[in-house]
RNA sequence: GGGCGGUUAGCUCAGUUGGUUAGAGCGCCUGCCUUACAAGCAGGAUGUCGGGGGUUCAAGUCCCUCACUGCCCA
């Protein structure tokens, strides 16, 4: 049966099919145990615990769209695990999404407003289930656009962080660190975003530098009205908070007003100035004013010094009772009065720029505002020192590994973590408020059959009379806890033990922090008291949520800008799939991912593999054109010896032999290159071999075999075509990872409908063996003279088409090479015959080519073009000269050949007998040339 | 302010522990619609490896310094 395939290659009609049928037949679903068949429980004792490569994909928030940064770190982690899969590894890839409270929230509430309500109208209840509904309608987005892009998830285990089970963890996890002691209620100073209207965290705060004014302003001194204290400031408004102000005990200026006290402006509070080693003598006027309930360190100072925190405002931003006549106004409002009414009192002194950097909310925008809250923390110390044990013992390796150094250096200056926000959209805290005693309940941890319940009781009075706290847990919270949770977590599963600790994470380093940080926090912590199968502790090493971290780089556009919506140059990456093909795009920017360099997202490359994938395509139909013709001769394939690594039998000619060194040759490097996550070099080798070598070199070559008329050597036919089809079966093996749907399509075609695996996404890995050094030579040897003759025809103007005699001169072994290969030596150089002269009937010859080994010409009427030909032999000469000068100077030099390895030395001495002999030639073409 | 990267062909990037005459893709120039492929074939041009100094027999690679540039943290 004809294999038809159309003669461009499309990638829209091939992709959607493969991508379904994936899906469809839960190819890649992976349990727990080995087991055949994907819907059969696996059977007891088979358990893969330690053999697995198990990888979670960072859940994409649920409010996003996919963009170039997940298609990168998706196309990284789809490679690798197809690559382990294939290798013969039990893979797991787990897909999953996260609710995202601060983001989800905002778009729900958005849509209520343009429906003219609030969820405080709404109530708690029905907001969520709003929410809920929103989720089921858009939530899904990323992993639907994941499935068109085939990745290789399991997705019989897809999770979402709100999930049942995944919340029974998350209050197992508070509840556990709640009775350890390790978390907190209390009043500090937070960052309070006025438009989300809860605490984030330090990392949720972005500090843009900006352009701000630094204002002094003069605090009289009670009980002498001539005299007054100028501080400086950035925030004026804060001032109606002030308790003080906080002179360096040394600072000479000031000495004279150690001990006494000031009149605080606008407000009329009397405050004292108190001493303080941390003041900066040389910021602003060495005079702080101090305001513990909205500034960090004002707050350190206001505890130092028994000082009270006055709050000045509100939820919202607005100055609040405190404020006295200020009440009511937004921030900045208030900053406008307070400065013009300083001004009208004249205690407003100089004001100056002032460049500071503003912390924003992450989400919003909003300028974050530093405030005294009550809130949830944890006490992070106890498992920052585990997770900085992990890493520098050894457990967790990261690549690139400059950011084992940026991880380290933040794990060891780390501060609590504000656990609490005032979502509705989220875990909520499970933690209790007695309307009798106040005390606070938190139920027991749970057990692996009861997870844990809420209390019916006050803990401490018995109290019926109790009310859950309203605030919800940072959405990290429940994702640093995925790595242990998807796997059955706080209950000891077979998942459990087969899948954790996993092998990789592959991820962005915006997130090293957000997320892997706690992952690794939390998973040490709470895997440590997870028994190892045999029963036995689990050591640290067992304890790590993985045991390797790959970080990629961003993806920028082609002129290297960070991609933005305010700029209008994101890249959609389903648009240009749309285009190119999501082969092509893969390998665009596996081909760009090299460890530690930002990706510049160019459509030009893009543009290149899908050529690429085109030249694969026809590569196929010429193989499928001579299946066919060869069926027709009852010449038959033997498709029983596809599937492993082909090998040429010592009297196979010469192209067959090289190719299958080759194959072996890339394997190796591919294989390397992927252990080291060199994406680039893996996606840069298959190219060069499919393209450079197997279409470029051994198509063009095995044509010349591939004689089905009457009187052809029907075995040599044969041999030929089966080694055809092995060797471009495997590089289709090779490429799968890459570009798994072209692969996909042209393996079933070779099969004809009847394919040994339901994928080649589950067929083996191409494992490289030795390969034959011999057939590499000679083949080089054979490419370097078919070159040669090929730039000798243009020189001397051959056209295209027509095949002219040719001479050379060159050693008797070189002789033989060439004759025991006329046929394909005339059929790729265009020549009629080769023949073999002594060197010396060279000379005197314009225009002749030389290389190292040989000299040749080719015969043609035509004349060389003798100024060109000047002009190429004299930059030849310059160049050979300066090689020769370079190389005689080193080997000159006995310090050289004293200190240098002896190969080095010997590598030297042949290239500069090379550099002499084509020097010699060169120097004696020129002098050839006809004088004008 | 502290820390970490980057600077190599017109563009985007590779370049292992220092070691022979620095590579790739794209782009560019020339000639070819040679029945797998013009999304192609063949041939060709292109670099004071950011500047300066040092170590070494030997530096794109190591050290110092300057410049520009990006990121992270405060």
């Amino acid at each position: 049966m004809p294999h038809e395939l159309p003669k461009t290659y499309d990638p829209t009609a091939i992709e959607d099919h493969w991508a379904e049928y994936w899906v469809r037949e839960q190819l890649f679903h992976q349990p727990s145990a080995q087991s055949t068949d994907p819907g059969s429980e696996p059977a007891e004792g088979d358990s893969l615990a330690g053999q697995a490569f198990t990888i979670l994909l960072p859940p994409p928030n649920v409010t996003g769209r996919l963009h170039m940064g997940h298609m990168l770190n998706q196309t990284e982690m789809d490679i690798l695990s197809r690559w382990h899969r294939m290798s013969g590894q039990p893979t797991l890839w787990l897909p999953g999404t996260d609710h995202a409270g601060i983001a989800t929230q905002m778009m729900v509430e958005r849509q209520l407003a343009a429906e003219g309500t609030t969820r405080q109208q709404l109530g708690r209840d029905a907001f969520l289930s709003r929410v809920w509904d929103w989720k089921k309608l858009y939530g899904g987005a990323i992993l639907d656009q994941m499935k068109r892009l085939g990745a290789s998830v399991d997705w019989g285990r897809e999770y979402f962080t709100m999930d049942e089970n995944l919340s029974v963890a998350v209050r197992e996890a508070f509840v556990r660190l709640y009775h350890q002691g390790l978390i907190y209620r209390g009043a500090y100073i937070v960052n309070w975003c006025p438009r989300c209207q809860t605490a984030i965290s330090d990392l949720e705060v972005v500090h843009e530098e900006q352009n701000g004014k630094l204002w002094e302003i003069r605090y009289p001194v009670t009980g002498s009205p001539t005299e007054s204290l100028t501080i400086a400031t950035t925030r004026p408004e804060t001032m109606l908070g002030d308790v003080a102000v906080a002179i360096h005990p040394e600072d000479e200026r000031y000495l004279h007003l150690h001990g006494k006290k000031l009149q605080l402006p606008l407000v009329g509070r009397e405050i004292p100035i108190i001493l303080d080693e941390w003041v900066s003598r040389d910021f602003g006027t060495g005079a702080v004013k101090v305001t513990p309930a909205h500034d960090p360190n004002d707050f350190a100072l206001g505890q130092r010094h028994n000082l009270p925190s006055i709050n000045i405002m509100d939820d919202e931003g607005k100055i609040n009772a405190a404020g006295g006549k200020y009440q009511g106004q937004d921030r900045y409002v208030a900053r406008k009065r307070i400065l013009e009414d300083l001004e009208a009192l004249e205690l407003l002194g100089t004001i100056r720029d002032h460049k500071n950097a503003v912390g924003q909310c992450d989400r919003c925008k909003t300028v974050v505002e530093p405030r005294l809250s009550t809130q949830w923390f944890l006490k992070i110390q106890p498992l920052a020192d585990r997770a900085i044990a992990a890493v520098e013992e050894g457990h967790i390796r990261f690549t690139p590994d400059q950011y084992k150094k940026t991880y380290l250096n933040w794990m060891t200056n780390i501060h609590d973590w504000c656990l609490s926000r005032q979502l509705w959209w989220g875990h909520r805290i499970p933690a209790w408020f007695c309307a009798d005693c106040l005390k606070i309940t938190v139920p027991k941890p749970g057990s692996s059959s009861t997870p844990v319940s809420d209390p019916a009781a006050c803990s401490h009075c018995g109290s019926a009379q109790l009310t859950q706290e309203t605030d919800v847990l940072d959405t990290w919270f429940s994702s640093g806890l995925l790595p242990v949770s998807v796997f059955g977590w706080p209950n000891p599963t077979a998942d459990f033990h087969t899948f954790y600790p996993t092998s990789l994470l592959v991820t962005g380093f915006d997130i090293l922090f957000f997320w892997v940080a706690r992952m690794i926090m939390l998973g040490c912590w709470f895997s440590k008291d997870v028994p190892l199968p045999d029963g036995s502790a689990r050591p640290l090493a067992e304890t790590v949520p993985f045991r390797e971290v790959y970080i990629h780089a961003l993806v920028r556009d082609a002129n290297r800008e960070k991609m933005s919506k305010t700029k209008g140059n994101v890249i959609d990456p389903i648009e240009i799939v749309k285009q190119y093909g999501t082969d092509a795009v893969r390998f665009t920017l596996a081909s760009m991912a090299s460890p530690g360099t930002d990706i510049a997202f160019n459509v030009a490359r893009t543009e290149g593999y899908r050529a690429f994938a085109n030249k694969i395509w026809n590569a196929a139909r010429l193989v499928f054109m001579n299946i066919d013709r060869a069926a027709e001769s009852g010449i038959a394939i033997d498709t029983a010896a596809l599937g492993a690594m082909p090998t040429a039998p010592a009297d196979a000619p010469i192209e067959a032999r090289w190719i299958v060194a080759e194959l072996h040759k890339t394997a190796a490097l591919v294989n390397e290159a992927l252990t080291n996550y060199r994406f680039d070099e893996a996606a840069s080798f298959i190219y060069q071999f499919v393209w450079g070598g197997f279409c470029d070199w051994y198509l063009e070559s095995v044509k010349l075999r591939l004689d089905f008329s009457e009187a052809a050597d029907k075995a040599a036919t044969t041999a030929a075509l089966n080694t055809l089809v092995q060797v471009f079966e495997a590089q289709l093996r090779l490429l799968s990872p890459f570009m798994p749907f072209l692969t996909e399509e042209i393996w079933h075609a070779i099969y004809d409908g009847n394919p040994p695996a339901k994928s080649i996404a589950l067929t083996a890995y191409p494992a490289a063996g030795q390969p034959n050094a011999t057939a590499l030579a000679e083949m080089e040897a054979l490419q370097g003279l078919i070159s040669g003759l090929r730039a000798q025809r243009k020189e001397r103007g051959v056209p295209e088409k027509e095949a002219v005699p040719a001479q050379f001169a060159g050693s008797s072994d070189l002789a033989a090479l060439f004759a025991a290969n006329l046929d394909l030596i005339r059929s790729l150089a265009r020549v009629t015959t080769l023949e073999h002269l002594p060197a010396s009937a060279f000379d005197g010859r314009a225009g002749a080519r030389n290389d190292a080994a040989w000299t040749l010409d080719v015969t043609y009427e035509k004349q060389i073009d003798v100024p060109a030909e000047r002009d190429r032999l004299t930059k030849e000469i310059a160049r050979l000269e300066k090689g020769l000068a370079s190389a005689d100077r080193q080997l000159g030099n006995d310090a050289f050949l004293a200190k240098a390895p002896s190969n080095v030395v010997e590598g030297l001495k042949k290239q500069q007998a090379e550099t002499r002999q084509l020097l010699d030639k060169a120097q004696a073409a020129l002098a050839a040339l006809p004088q004008e």
